[in-house]
DNA sequence: GATTGAAATGAACGCACGTTCAGATACAAC
DNA sequence: GTTGTATCTGAACGTGCGTTCATTTCAATC
C-alpha cells in the first residue's frame, strides 16, 4: 500500500524537477539558484529541501531519470531483424526521443561537469549502455556484410554526435515535421553505412 | 610604433587567458572563480584586473579569438575546385582544427548561454558565418548534381554536428592517429553527400 | 471546533563570489 | 641611488549563494 502523503507534495515534487529541468537548461545549473527554482514553482527556497536533500542531488536526479528514460523507451522500441531495420529504428527513435525532451537530452549533455565523482560515473555508465546500443547494431551490420564503416567505435560516435545534433536546430513548429526529420536523418544515416 | 609595456605584461596577459581557457573549459565558466584563474597564473585576483575589465569579458574574448581563428584559418585553408574536393577540405580542416584545439572548441560551444545578449549575438553571428561556409560547399554540389541531399540546411548542420562530435572521444595518444581520424571522418561524409 | 501533522515560511548561518583600491613592490631610466 | 611607473598585493565591499530550523499555516481527521 502507498504511504500516504499530504496533497500539496503530489503536485509540489513533479512541479519542483519539471521547473529545475527548465531552469537548468536554459542557464546552466551553476547559474540557476534554488530561490529561482523555487520562485518558479510558487514556493520559498526552504520549501525545496522537503523534495531534495540538496542541489547536487536535484540535478543528479533530473539527469539519471532521464537517461533511465531513455533506456526504457529504447527497450520497448527495439526490435529483431535486419541490421539495417534495426538502424532505420534506432535512428527514428532516437530523434523522435531527442526532439521530443530537449531539456532533459541538453541536461544530460551540457551538466556532466557538475556531478560529483560517482554520480558522473553512473550517469556515464548509463549513456555508455546506450551507445553501446547502437554499436551493437553496426558491428552486426558489418559481421554480415550488410554494412562497410571505416571503423565500428568512430561510426558509432559520430552518428550520435550526428543525430542528437537534432536538439541544436529543431524548434517545435518549424519548417520540418517531426516525421520528415526523422526521415533526412535515417537517409543520412543510412548513407553512412553504406547499406 | 608600438606601445611600450612593462615586462611581466608581456607574459600574465596570455597566461591568464591560457589559465582562464583550460580552467573554463573544464569546470566551466560559473564555476570558475577568479581567484583560481589567479592562483593558477600565479598571481592574486586583483592582478586579474589589469587586463580584464571583467570576467564576462575575459570570456568573451576567448570566445571570440577563437572564431576568430578559426574563421582566419579556413580563409587560408579553403581551395577552389569540384564541390567534392572543396568538402574534403573542409572535413579534413574542421577535425584536425577541432581535435589541436579541444578546449577552445569545447568552451564556444557550452558557454554560450553565459554571454551577454549582444555578445552572444557576435559570436552567433561568427558562429554561423563559419557554417555557411560548409552549406555553400553543400549547395553547389547540390546544385551541380554532384551530391545528393535530403536537405541542404539539415544536412550541413548534421555533418557539422558530426565532425564536432570528434571532440567528445578524442584524446592525444589514443588509438587513432589524427591523419587516420580525419580520414574516417572523410569517409562518412563523403557517403553523406552521395558523392 | 479541537487535534494533528505535513507543508511552507522567513530569518538566519557561514561562506565564496566579483570587484575595487590604497598602498607596497619591483624594475627601467636617468 | 633616486625617481617614475607598471605591476601586484591584501584587505575590504556588498551581494547572493546553499542550506538549516524554529515557527506558522492549513487541510484533513476525529
Amino acid at each position: 500500500m502507498a504511504r500516504k502523503i499530504g496533497s500539496h507534495a503530489e503536485i509540489t515534487g513533479p512541479a519542483i524537477r519539471d521547473a529545475a529541468l527548465r531552469l537548468f537548461a536554459r542557464s546552466g545549473y551553476a547559474a540557476v539558484s534554488m530561490r529561482e527554482i523555487a520562485s518558479e514553482v510558487g514556493v520559498r527556497a526552504g520549501a525545496l529541501y522537503l523534495y531534495t536533500p540538496d542541489k547536487q542531488t536535484l540535478l543528479f536526479d533530473l539527469m539519471k531519470e532521464h537517461l533511465e528514460r531513455l533506456l526504457v523507451a529504447w527497450s520497448a522500441a527495439k526490435i529483431d531483424g535486419e541490421p539495417i531495420e534495426q538502424l532505420e529504428n534506432f535512428v527514428k527513435f532516437h530523434v523522435a526521443y531527442h526532439v521530443d525532451r530537449r531539456d532533459a537530452v541538453f541536461l544530460a549533455y551540457m551538466e556532466l561537469r557538475n556531478l560529483s565523482v560517482e554520480n558522473f560515473d553512473e550517469i556515464e555508465t548509463m549513456r555508455r549502455r546506450y551507445e553501446d546500443e547502437l554499436e551493437k547494431i553496426l558491428s552486426a551490420g558489418q559481421e554480415c556484410g550488410k554494412f562497410r564503416l571505416p571503423d565500428t567505435r568512430v561510426t558509432t560516435m559520430a552518428l550520435i554526435a550526428m543525430l542528437t545534433g537534432v536538439h541544436v536546430w529543431y524548434r517545435d513548429g518549424g519548417r520540418l515535421s517531426r516525421e520528415r526529420i526523422q526521415r533526412i536523418y535515417w537517409n543520412l544515416a543510412r548513407r553512412t553505412v553504406r547499406a
